[in-house]
DNA sequence: CGCGTTAAGTGACAATGTCACTGAAGCGGG
DNA sequence: CCCGCTTCAGTGACATTGTCACTTAACGCG
């Protein structure tokens, strides 16, 4: 089950001069997880640094009321700062972390995070700037959630789940958790949006017929 | 205008070495602000990191059509890292400080910054502990928007705002800025505050009567 | 006092969220 | 093959929130 010198893969690593790379290969554990599980939640709290060695993994948050949106995803090659952040500030939080491919993750020993913390700029300045990221990741949820129209929203988020596909396979029920809405409202939307003639609809599965419109769409903020 | 061992005020600070905190009086700056003022802002980026010595900032986004919302409070101790992370991440947000207070802040430049980072523990953890206060901050942020009630996060806020005192002054506009909505709907919800005998009503000024009762809707989630 | 400015109220309507359903599609066992 | 279960999607009525275009009220000051 060894993956080798994994320090190849982060940018906040590879820099680092060789001993430095070994040391860590040698303290970090590896850890997998199959598509579907809970990386971390609130039942499940880490102490340690997580770095994303292969896979994806979706971060979202659940209110009271059994809602969901989805914060961010962590994708190859960086870091859960938000398992970092309750590790630091030793305080609850109900965001969780879903694993939506098989994962490979790097688990680094608080120890070693701190050591390294102290002594290498450049780990210093991969850790900074990926809480840096996540910190402005969450702006943009909080500036569309608050201040955006679903049709745009849901438009950008298609665009995006789909990447070079032209099918999303999806549930109305989970793009409705993406964005932190019902399953009515968007079962509303994609109707319109069918109705215009900019995607299909089957069980389980959005066609995007007219990318770009679906892009204009997105981008009439 | 010498404002003496600043550095006694901050936990991060606080526990450093004698010969450090002498070093560090050395080369931050002193910078104040006006109420009211803008600290920092989009056209405003500051590349230094930002210590509060005294007052408050209220720190919020605006969106493309004008309307606002606050994220969070800075008070004095603390460090303002959405700058820090703007700082580091050289990426552009529609994020602004406004000074609710006269304000005094300490202003290390971004050198100093880095050296402390990598020789002082308790510096990194300080600046770590304000980056995760901060990311869960906007967790809560997201969690209230998305899914929250008008009429809870209004009581929320108003107890908030007032502290121990039973009059905010502020205009509906203001709350409406609070919590990124719009005045009309503050209007309605405040009716019906009225109405129900929790709170009075003058121009630019709002009287809590009964705190009890916002509590309890408060916490109604 | 009269006047301009800012704060607050109003009614109509649009968008979104909630509720309680119905109907339709797939799936697995007999 | 088809029966029945489960999941997914559609629907209409209604509540809440957001938007628009106003009106009315309060204050501040020359």
């Amino acid at each position: 089950m060894d993956i080798g010198d994994w320090t190849e893969r982060f940018s906040g690593t590879a820099a680092l001069p060789r001993a430095v790379r070994d040391r860590l290969v040698k303290e970090a554990r590896v850890i997998r997880f199959k598509k579907g599980d809970e990386v971390f939640g609130p039942d499940n709290v880490p102490d340690s640094l997580f770095f994303l060695y292969e896979g994806t993994i979706r971060v979202s948050q659940t209110s009271d009321g059994g809602r969901e949106i989805v914060l961010y995803r962590v994708d190859a090659g960086e870091s859960c700062v938000l398992t970092t952040a309750c590790m630091l500030a030793e305080e609850a939080y109900n965001a969780e972390g879903i694993a939506e491919t098989d994962v490979v993750a790097i688990v680094l020993p608080r120890t070693s995070f701190d050591q390294l913390a102290s002594e290498e700029t450049a780990f210093r300045k991969f850790v900074f700037a990926a809480y840096s990221k996540r910190l402005i990741d969450l702006l943009r949820v909080v500036d569309d959630v608050a201040f955006g129209r679903m049709d745009v929203r849901l438009a950008e988020r298609l665009l995006s789940l789909a990447g070079d596909m032209k099918e999303i396979p999806a549930t109305h029920a989970q793009l409705a958790s993406e964005l932190g809405t019902a399953r009515e409202v968007i079962s509303r939307v994609l109707q319109d949006f069918q109705r215009r003639g900019m995607i299909a609809q089957s069980r389980g599965r959005i066609a995007l017929i007219d990318k770009p419109a679906l892009r204009t769409l997105a981008e009439s903020d």
